[in-house]
DNA sequence: ATATTGTGGATATAATTGATCCGCGATCGG
DNA sequence: CCGATCGCGGATCAATTATATCCACAATAT
């Protein structure tokens, strides 16, 4: 139960992307180069970056990447989804096909039928980390790092 | 980025111990039956379990597994860092040997040094992931359940 | 036109997960 | 004590996924 590495490359990029002038595309070789990872495996995962419409691209001389939104848009929720894919914390395997009664309670009015509690705790630690992700943007790493290309007028 | 398929047999073994009297050893057989899963595999979890401490273990005739504890003492943050294994939802990949500035800016005072923003935001979702994992028992589902065994005499 | 640069399919390799087998030892009833 | 029962754990294997590379192709600027 881990983030795969290509997330780790994604969200690295990505603010990497976000620190560079605007306007200008950034090839994959530097990217690669600054991530220390090949450029073949990269340019994956900048595909699904770009699939997920979060980076726009551009081939021939000078191309290269750059972002589709502003920084303050792009939060790590966004980029896990795209490159992990939409797939649930936790699927029922359907065990014995149901043959049990792990439901809930239904109260008086028979709505909210048959909701399944183990699957209820599973979505609901899965949301409280999904919040967390949406909170965070792009733009608040860049905000609370020191960035030396910025400049620290206060010295 | 998925819980294993071990993780779920865990938590569904376990919420059946809690669910059967008090006392009584339930075989490996009836457990596996109950899952659909094989004896082997389901074997190798609940040792997993045993090892991490949740349930007690008995070999012989009349032997089987009982909850070392009470139900509601058994979190699902448990369960998982036990089948799951403890490991991070993110480690850093150390990407060129961290020449770059992503660091937490450093206040006025020191501490707090060279904290990684990256990582921060990983953990902080770790963090929330597992507060929830930790504020639910195997005992919160019997609690929820409509479980028929314990007959609902309001019916 | 041509060098450049991203795209995407195919492929290869490594790592992890899921699953099975079998000999061992502990336990208990007789 | 004896033997049937039952969990333990090492070895092994298959399936799946993650990681990584290669190459033909298309798009772009000059
Ligand atoms: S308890 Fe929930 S997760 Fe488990 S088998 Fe039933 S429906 Fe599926
Ligand atoms: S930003 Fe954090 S996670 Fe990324 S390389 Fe630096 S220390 Fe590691």
């Amino acid at each position: 139960m881990q983030f795969s590495k290509s997330t780790g490359y994604a969200l690295h990029a990505l603010v990497y992307l976000a620190g560079a002038n605007p306007g200008t595309n950034l090839g994959i070789r530097e990217l690669a180069e600054f991530l220390g990872v090949s450029e073949s495996y990269l340019s994956k995962v900048m595909s699904k970056l770009r699939q997920g419409g979060l980076v726009r691209s551009a081939p021939g001389v000078s191309g290269g990447y750059e972002l589709a939104h502003p920084a303050g848009n792009i939060t790590f929720r966004a980029v896990i989804e795209i490159v992990e894919g939409r797939q649930p914390l936790y699927e029922c395997a359907r065990f014995e096909e149901h043959r049990h009664s792990l439901f809930r309670k239904q109260g008086a009015r028979g709505h909210a039928a048959r909701e399944c509690l183990v699957q209820s705790v599973m979505n609901g630690a899965e949301q409280e980390l999904q919040a967390y992700l949406r909170a965070h943007t792009i733009q608040w790493v860049l905000d609370n790092a020191r960035l030396s290309k910025h400049a620290n007028t206060r010295g």
